[in-house]
DNA sequence: ATATTACATGTAAGAAATAACATGTCAAGA
DNA sequence: TCTTGACATGTTATTTCTTACATGTAATAT
Protein backbone atom coordinates (compact mmCIF):
# COMPACT_ATOMS: atom_id res chain seq x y z
CA UNK A 1 0.00 0.00 0.00
CA UNK A 2 1.87 3.16 -1.20
CA UNK A 3 1.48 6.32 0.12
CA UNK A 4 1.23 9.25 -1.79
CA UNK A 5 2.07 13.07 -1.00
CA UNK A 6 -1.97 13.68 0.14
CA UNK A 7 -1.59 10.46 2.50
CA UNK A 8 1.64 12.23 4.16
CA UNK A 9 0.14 15.59 4.09
CA UNK A 10 -2.54 14.27 6.36
CA UNK A 11 -0.44 12.32 8.36
CA UNK A 12 1.65 15.04 9.29
CA UNK A 13 -1.44 17.30 10.21
CA UNK A 14 -2.40 14.42 12.30
CA UNK A 15 1.02 14.05 13.85
CA UNK A 16 0.30 17.40 15.59
CA UNK A 17 -3.02 16.11 17.41
CA UNK A 18 -6.72 14.10 15.90
CA UNK A 19 -8.56 15.66 14.00
CA UNK A 20 -12.09 14.75 11.83
CA UNK A 21 -11.97 14.54 7.98
CA UNK A 22 -13.85 18.16 8.31
CA UNK A 23 -11.63 19.63 9.85
CA UNK A 24 -8.79 18.47 7.68
CA UNK A 25 -11.01 19.81 5.11
CA UNK A 26 -10.87 23.17 6.16
CA UNK A 27 -6.91 23.17 6.81
CA UNK A 28 -6.73 22.27 3.19
CA UNK A 29 -8.89 25.12 2.43
CA UNK A 30 -7.39 28.17 4.81
CA UNK A 31 -3.65 27.10 4.28
CA UNK A 32 -2.69 24.40 2.60
CA UNK A 33 -4.47 25.29 -0.15
CA UNK A 34 -1.37 27.80 -0.85
CA UNK A 35 0.85 24.18 -1.55
CA UNK A 36 -0.95 21.58 -1.83
CA UNK A 37 -5.03 22.02 -2.60
CA UNK A 38 -7.07 18.69 -1.74
CA UNK A 39 -11.33 18.38 -1.53
CA UNK A 40 -13.33 16.53 0.90
CA UNK A 41 -13.85 13.71 -2.21
CA UNK A 42 -10.07 13.09 -1.91
CA UNK A 43 -9.54 13.44 1.57
CA UNK A 44 -11.98 10.83 2.97
CA UNK A 45 -11.19 8.12 0.89
CA UNK A 46 -7.58 8.54 1.81
CA UNK A 47 -8.03 8.09 5.38
CA UNK A 48 -10.23 5.40 4.54
CA UNK A 49 -7.26 4.16 2.76
CA UNK A 50 -5.05 5.11 5.82
CA UNK A 51 -6.40 3.68 8.12
CA UNK A 52 -7.36 -0.10 6.05
CA UNK A 53 -3.47 0.52 6.16
CA UNK A 54 -3.31 0.77 9.90
CA UNK A 55 -1.44 4.43 9.81
CA UNK A 56 -3.94 6.07 11.54
CA UNK A 57 -6.92 4.62 13.86
CA UNK A 58 -10.76 6.25 14.54
CA UNK A 59 -10.99 7.29 18.25
CA UNK A 60 -14.26 9.40 19.50
CA UNK A 61 -16.92 9.47 17.32
CA UNK A 62 -18.45 12.86 17.25
CA UNK A 63 -21.96 14.72 17.16
CA UNK A 64 -22.94 15.30 12.77
CA UNK A 65 -21.82 11.60 12.96
CA UNK A 66 -18.09 12.98 12.48
CA UNK A 67 -15.44 10.36 13.29
CA UNK A 68 -12.06 11.46 14.79
CA UNK A 69 -8.96 9.99 13.58
CA UNK A 70 -5.43 9.96 15.48
CA UNK A 71 -1.99 8.66 13.70
CA UNK A 72 -0.44 5.85 14.85
CA UNK A 73 2.89 4.57 16.01
CA UNK A 74 3.23 3.03 12.44
CA UNK A 75 1.73 6.11 10.69
CA UNK A 76 4.58 8.34 12.67
CA UNK A 77 7.42 6.01 11.91
CA UNK A 78 5.75 6.24 8.05
CA UNK A 79 5.37 10.26 7.80
CA UNK A 80 8.87 10.54 9.29
CA UNK A 81 10.33 7.96 6.56
CA UNK A 82 8.74 9.75 4.07
CA UNK A 83 10.75 12.85 5.06
CA UNK A 84 14.18 11.67 5.95
CA UNK A 85 14.14 8.89 3.56
CA UNK A 86 12.72 10.78 0.01
CA UNK A 87 13.39 13.78 -1.63
CA UNK A 88 10.63 16.02 -2.45
CA UNK A 89 10.02 15.56 -6.49
CA UNK A 90 8.18 19.31 -7.70
CA UNK A 91 6.42 18.29 -11.14
CA UNK A 92 5.33 21.96 -12.22
CA UNK A 93 1.42 22.40 -13.21
CA UNK A 94 1.69 26.50 -13.89
CA UNK A 95 -0.94 27.02 -16.30
CA UNK A 96 -0.73 30.96 -15.50
CA UNK A 97 3.23 30.91 -17.02
CA UNK A 98 1.87 28.50 -19.94
CA UNK A 99 -0.09 31.16 -21.39
CA UNK A 100 2.92 33.71 -21.22
CA UNK A 101 4.56 31.82 -24.08
CA UNK A 102 1.55 31.88 -26.21
CA UNK A 103 0.53 35.58 -25.86
CA UNK A 104 2.10 36.93 -29.18
CA UNK A 105 -1.31 35.23 -30.60
CA UNK A 106 -2.93 37.74 -28.63
CA UNK A 107 -3.57 41.87 -29.48
CA UNK A 108 -0.65 44.03 -27.66
CA UNK A 109 -2.81 45.47 -25.20
CA UNK A 110 -4.43 42.37 -24.68
CA UNK A 111 -1.16 40.31 -23.65
CA UNK A 112 -0.43 44.00 -21.26
CA UNK A 113 -3.58 43.66 -19.60
CA UNK A 114 -2.56 39.44 -18.62
CA UNK A 115 0.36 41.08 -16.69
CA UNK A 116 -1.85 43.76 -15.18
CA UNK A 117 -3.92 41.15 -14.20
CA UNK A 118 -1.24 38.95 -12.70
CA UNK A 119 0.49 41.78 -11.13
CA UNK A 120 -2.95 42.36 -9.40
CA UNK A 121 -3.70 38.62 -8.20
CA UNK A 122 0.04 38.26 -6.81
CA UNK A 123 -0.02 41.57 -4.97
CA UNK A 124 -2.95 40.38 -3.82
CA UNK A 125 -1.84 36.70 -2.37
CA UNK A 126 0.89 38.83 -1.52
CA UNK A 127 -1.38 40.81 1.05
CA UNK A 128 -3.13 37.94 2.55
CA UNK A 129 0.08 36.18 3.51
CA UNK A 130 1.14 38.93 5.55
CA UNK A 131 -1.63 39.09 7.16
CA UNK A 132 -1.20 35.44 8.34
CA UNK A 133 1.94 35.71 9.07
CA UNK A 134 1.53 38.23 11.32
CA UNK A 135 0.39 35.42 13.24
CA UNK A 136 2.95 33.76 13.07
CA UNK A 137 6.71 33.58 14.41
CA UNK A 138 9.88 31.27 14.13
CA UNK A 139 10.01 31.65 17.94
CA UNK A 140 6.71 30.08 18.40
CA UNK A 141 7.07 26.44 18.27
CA UNK A 142 3.63 26.10 17.12
CA UNK A 143 3.97 28.85 14.55
CA UNK A 144 7.21 28.74 13.66
CA UNK A 145 6.69 26.20 10.33
CA UNK A 146 3.99 28.56 8.67
CA UNK A 147 5.83 31.30 9.43
CA UNK A 148 8.96 29.58 7.49
CA UNK A 149 6.69 28.50 4.95
CA UNK A 150 4.71 32.03 4.81
CA UNK A 151 8.41 33.60 4.17
CA UNK A 152 8.60 31.53 0.65
CA UNK A 153 5.17 32.33 -0.57
CA UNK A 154 5.85 36.36 0.39
CA UNK A 155 9.05 36.28 -1.54
CA UNK A 156 7.60 34.60 -4.65
CA UNK A 157 4.65 36.31 -4.86
CA UNK A 158 6.66 39.54 -4.16
CA UNK A 159 8.76 38.61 -7.21
CA UNK A 160 6.26 37.53 -9.33
CA UNK A 161 4.41 41.18 -8.39
CA UNK A 162 7.97 42.88 -9.43
CA UNK A 163 8.21 40.31 -12.46
CA UNK A 164 4.53 41.73 -13.46
CA UNK A 165 5.55 45.11 -13.42
CA UNK A 166 8.56 44.62 -15.42
CA UNK A 167 7.31 42.78 -18.04
CA UNK A 168 4.46 45.46 -18.64
CA UNK A 169 7.55 48.39 -18.64
CA UNK A 170 9.50 45.89 -21.12
CA UNK A 171 6.68 45.61 -23.61
CA UNK A 172 6.34 49.80 -23.72
CA UNK A 173 9.77 50.21 -23.96
CA UNK A 174 10.63 50.66 -27.39
CA UNK A 175 13.10 48.29 -29.05
CA UNK A 176 16.68 48.94 -28.60
CA UNK A 177 18.41 47.87 -31.48
CA UNK B 1 -14.95 17.59 -26.41
CA UNK B 2 -13.45 19.73 -24.17
CA UNK B 3 -9.66 20.96 -24.71
CA UNK B 4 -7.69 20.96 -21.56
CA UNK B 5 -4.11 23.23 -20.47
CA UNK B 6 -2.16 20.08 -22.33
CA UNK B 7 -3.93 20.19 -25.44
CA UNK B 8 -3.85 24.23 -26.04
CA UNK B 9 -0.43 23.85 -25.04
CA UNK B 10 -0.04 21.85 -28.22
CA UNK B 11 -1.81 23.63 -30.13
CA UNK B 12 0.07 26.84 -29.46
CA UNK B 13 3.34 25.48 -29.79
CA UNK B 14 1.86 24.08 -33.47
CA UNK B 15 1.22 28.00 -34.06
CA UNK B 16 4.72 28.88 -34.65
CA UNK B 17 4.83 26.05 -37.18
CA UNK B 18 4.60 22.03 -37.77
CA UNK B 19 6.44 19.38 -35.69
CA UNK B 20 6.32 15.82 -35.01
CA UNK B 21 5.38 14.17 -31.77
CA UNK B 22 8.54 13.27 -30.56
CA UNK B 23 9.88 17.04 -31.45
CA UNK B 24 7.03 18.05 -28.82
CA UNK B 25 7.84 16.00 -26.25
CA UNK B 26 11.49 17.48 -26.47
CA UNK B 27 9.91 20.63 -26.22
CA UNK B 28 8.99 19.89 -23.33
CA UNK B 29 11.64 17.67 -21.55
CA UNK B 30 13.92 21.13 -22.36
CA UNK B 31 12.31 24.06 -21.72
CA UNK B 32 8.42 23.89 -21.08
CA UNK B 33 8.95 21.04 -18.31
CA UNK B 34 9.90 24.03 -16.27
CA UNK B 35 5.86 25.09 -16.35
CA UNK B 36 4.11 21.84 -17.63
CA UNK B 37 5.62 18.74 -17.50
CA UNK B 38 4.51 15.72 -19.68
CA UNK B 39 5.87 12.47 -21.25
CA UNK B 40 5.57 11.22 -24.42
CA UNK B 41 2.99 8.52 -22.82
CA UNK B 42 0.66 11.65 -22.44
CA UNK B 43 1.23 13.31 -25.33
CA UNK B 44 0.49 10.99 -28.38
CA UNK B 45 -2.71 10.68 -27.14
CA UNK B 46 -3.21 13.89 -26.69
CA UNK B 47 -2.30 14.53 -30.23
CA UNK B 48 -4.48 12.21 -31.65
CA UNK B 49 -7.39 13.30 -29.62
CA UNK B 50 -6.66 16.99 -30.95
CA UNK B 51 -6.21 15.37 -34.33
CA UNK B 52 -9.83 13.71 -33.70
CA UNK B 53 -11.51 16.99 -33.35
CA UNK B 54 -10.14 18.52 -36.31
CA UNK B 55 -7.86 21.08 -34.19
CA UNK B 56 -4.87 19.64 -36.03
CA UNK B 57 -4.26 17.66 -38.67
CA UNK B 58 -1.14 15.31 -39.92
CA UNK B 59 0.99 16.39 -42.74
CA UNK B 60 3.86 14.62 -43.98
CA UNK B 61 4.79 11.33 -42.99
CA UNK B 62 8.71 11.78 -41.96
CA UNK B 63 11.55 8.57 -41.64
CA UNK B 64 11.04 6.56 -38.98
CA UNK B 65 7.19 6.39 -38.87
CA UNK B 66 7.16 9.94 -37.72
CA UNK B 67 4.07 11.95 -38.33
CA UNK B 68 4.23 15.19 -38.81
CA UNK B 69 1.29 17.85 -37.01
CA UNK B 70 0.15 21.42 -38.41
CA UNK B 71 -2.86 23.14 -36.81
CA UNK B 72 -5.98 23.70 -38.21
CA UNK B 73 -7.70 26.92 -38.70
CA UNK B 74 -10.12 25.70 -35.87
CA UNK B 75 -7.40 24.68 -34.07
CA UNK B 76 -5.59 28.70 -33.82
CA UNK B 77 -9.21 29.79 -32.95
CA UNK B 78 -9.34 27.58 -30.02
CA UNK B 79 -5.92 28.22 -28.75
CA UNK B 80 -6.71 32.07 -29.08
CA UNK B 81 -10.17 31.49 -27.31
CA UNK B 82 -8.09 29.98 -24.51
CA UNK B 83 -6.27 32.44 -24.27
CA UNK B 84 -8.57 35.34 -24.35
CA UNK B 85 -11.74 34.25 -23.11
CA UNK B 86 -10.68 32.04 -19.48
CA UNK B 87 -8.49 32.71 -16.98
CA UNK B 88 -5.48 30.35 -15.81
CA UNK B 89 -5.96 28.17 -12.91
CA UNK B 90 -3.12 27.58 -10.99
CA UNK B 91 -3.16 24.74 -8.63
CA UNK B 92 -0.56 24.40 -6.50
CA UNK B 93 1.29 21.08 -5.66
CA UNK B 94 4.25 22.01 -4.52
CA UNK B 95 5.78 18.85 -1.96
CA UNK B 96 8.82 20.70 -1.57
CA UNK B 97 6.79 23.01 0.64
CA UNK B 98 4.21 20.40 1.89
CA UNK B 99 7.51 19.52 3.81
CA UNK B 100 8.42 22.65 5.23
CA UNK B 101 5.35 22.58 7.29
CA UNK B 102 6.31 19.26 8.91
CA UNK B 103 10.51 19.45 9.79
CA UNK B 104 9.33 19.83 12.87
CA UNK B 105 9.43 15.76 13.00
CA UNK B 106 12.71 15.77 12.22
CA UNK B 107 15.83 16.28 14.31
CA UNK B 108 17.10 20.26 13.68
CA UNK B 109 20.19 19.31 12.12
CA UNK B 110 18.24 17.46 9.36
CA UNK B 111 15.77 20.57 8.84
CA UNK B 112 18.57 22.75 8.65
CA UNK B 113 19.83 20.05 5.74
CA UNK B 114 16.71 19.98 3.98
CA UNK B 115 17.16 23.89 3.82
CA UNK B 116 21.00 23.59 2.32
CA UNK B 117 19.29 20.98 -0.18
CA UNK B 118 16.70 23.74 -1.53
CA UNK B 119 19.26 26.25 -1.52
CA UNK B 120 21.36 24.28 -3.61
CA UNK B 121 18.78 23.33 -6.07
CA UNK B 122 17.38 26.87 -6.52
CA UNK B 123 20.74 28.43 -6.81
CA UNK B 124 21.27 25.18 -9.91
CA UNK B 125 17.93 25.97 -11.65
CA UNK B 126 19.05 29.72 -11.24
CA UNK B 127 22.00 28.82 -12.61
CA UNK B 128 20.23 26.91 -15.70
CA UNK B 129 17.81 30.04 -16.49
CA UNK B 130 20.79 32.43 -16.73
CA UNK B 131 22.70 30.45 -19.18
CA UNK B 132 19.42 30.05 -21.48
CA UNK B 133 18.19 33.71 -20.92
CA UNK B 134 21.12 34.53 -22.76
CA UNK B 135 20.23 33.23 -26.11
CA UNK B 136 16.92 34.96 -25.49
CA UNK B 137 15.75 39.20 -25.77
CA UNK B 138 12.28 40.48 -24.98
CA UNK B 139 13.54 42.52 -28.34
CA UNK B 140 13.55 39.37 -30.89
CA UNK B 141 9.77 38.09 -31.79
CA UNK B 142 11.20 34.75 -31.69
CA UNK B 143 12.62 34.54 -28.09
CA UNK B 144 10.42 37.52 -26.99
CA UNK B 145 7.89 35.57 -24.78
CA UNK B 146 10.48 32.56 -23.67
CA UNK B 147 12.62 35.54 -22.32
CA UNK B 148 9.25 37.04 -20.27
CA UNK B 149 8.98 33.47 -18.95
CA UNK B 150 12.65 33.38 -17.78
CA UNK B 151 13.00 36.60 -16.19
CA UNK B 152 10.13 35.05 -14.02
CA UNK B 153 11.66 31.80 -13.37
CA UNK B 154 15.14 33.44 -12.70
CA UNK B 155 13.27 36.06 -9.98
CA UNK B 156 11.62 32.86 -8.61
CA UNK B 157 14.80 30.81 -8.10
CA UNK B 158 16.16 33.83 -6.88
CA UNK B 159 13.83 34.45 -4.11
CA UNK B 160 13.74 30.71 -2.96
CA UNK B 161 17.41 30.62 -2.81
CA UNK B 162 17.54 33.76 -0.59
CA UNK B 163 14.80 32.21 1.28
CA UNK B 164 16.32 29.03 2.12
CA UNK B 165 19.73 30.75 3.00
CA UNK B 166 17.10 32.98 5.42
CA UNK B 167 15.63 30.15 7.12
CA UNK B 168 19.11 28.50 7.81
CA UNK B 169 20.36 31.56 9.29
CA UNK B 170 16.64 31.78 11.42
CA UNK B 171 17.01 28.60 12.90
CA UNK B 172 20.52 29.08 13.84
CA UNK B 173 19.94 32.38 15.57
CA UNK B 174 19.05 32.05 19.07
CA UNK B 175 15.05 32.83 19.92
CA UNK B 176 14.44 36.56 20.67
CA UNK B 177 12.28 37.37 23.40
C1' DA C 1 -42.43 26.87 13.53
C1' DT C 2 -39.29 27.55 9.70
C1' DA C 3 -35.53 28.68 7.08
C1' DT C 4 -30.83 29.16 6.62
C1' DT C 5 -26.21 28.20 7.48
C1' DA C 6 -22.47 25.58 8.99
C1' DC C 7 -21.32 21.03 10.13
C1' DA C 8 -20.25 16.35 8.44
C1' DT C 9 -19.45 12.32 5.40
C1' DG C 10 -19.61 9.87 1.78
C1' DT C 11 -19.89 7.91 -3.62
C1' DA C 12 -19.55 7.97 -8.72
C1' DA C 13 -18.07 9.32 -13.16
C1' DG C 14 -14.79 11.09 -15.84
C1' DA C 15 -10.37 13.42 -16.88
C1' DA C 16 -5.55 13.75 -16.32
C1' DA C 17 -1.13 12.03 -15.04
C1' DT C 18 2.50 8.41 -14.13
C1' DA C 19 4.92 4.23 -14.77
C1' DA C 20 5.51 0.40 -17.26
C1' DC C 21 5.19 -2.33 -21.22
C1' DA C 22 5.98 -2.90 -26.19
C1' DT C 23 7.74 -2.28 -30.85
C1' DG C 24 10.40 -0.85 -34.51
C1' DT C 25 13.90 2.40 -37.52
C1' DC C 26 18.13 4.45 -38.77
C1' DA C 27 22.97 6.01 -38.26
C1' DA C 28 27.51 5.61 -36.48
C1' DG C 29 31.17 3.29 -34.74
C1' DA C 30 33.64 -0.88 -33.26
C1' DT D 1 28.64 -7.52 -39.10
C1' DC D 2 27.07 -6.19 -34.96
C1' DT D 3 25.97 -3.42 -31.30
C1' DT D 4 24.77 0.79 -29.28
C1' DG D 5 22.21 4.89 -28.99
C1' DA D 6 19.16 8.26 -30.61
C1' DC D 7 14.93 8.46 -33.08
C1' DA D 8 9.93 7.50 -33.15
C1' DT D 9 5.28 5.97 -31.72
C1' DG D 10 2.24 3.74 -29.53
C1' DT D 11 -0.73 0.98 -25.44
C1' DT D 12 -2.03 -0.52 -20.74
C1' DA D 13 -2.65 -0.34 -15.92
C1' DT D 14 -2.80 2.33 -12.04
C1' DT D 15 -3.18 6.30 -9.43
C1' DT D 16 -4.66 10.88 -8.71
C1' DC D 17 -7.66 14.70 -9.26
C1' DT D 18 -11.98 17.17 -10.31
C1' DT D 19 -16.86 17.71 -10.58
C1' DA D 20 -21.04 16.43 -9.45
C1' DC D 21 -24.29 13.76 -6.99
C1' DA D 22 -26.28 12.47 -2.53
C1' DT D 23 -27.57 12.53 2.32
C1' DG D 24 -28.26 13.93 6.84
C1' DT D 25 -27.46 16.80 11.59
C1' DA D 26 -27.26 20.70 14.76
C1' DA D 27 -27.37 25.58 15.81
C1' DT D 28 -29.00 30.14 14.96
C1' DA D 29 -31.86 33.60 13.42
C1' DT D 30 -36.40 35.03 11.87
Amino acid sequence: MKIGVLGNLLLGLLTSGERTGYELTREFDVSLANVWAASHSQIYPELAKLEAAGLIRKTAAGPRGSQRYAITVTGEAAVRSWLSETSPVDSPRTESMVRVFFLGLLPPDQAAAYFADQQKKHSEKLERYRVYAAHCSVDDPETRWSRVALEAGMRVEAAMADWAAWAIAELERPATP
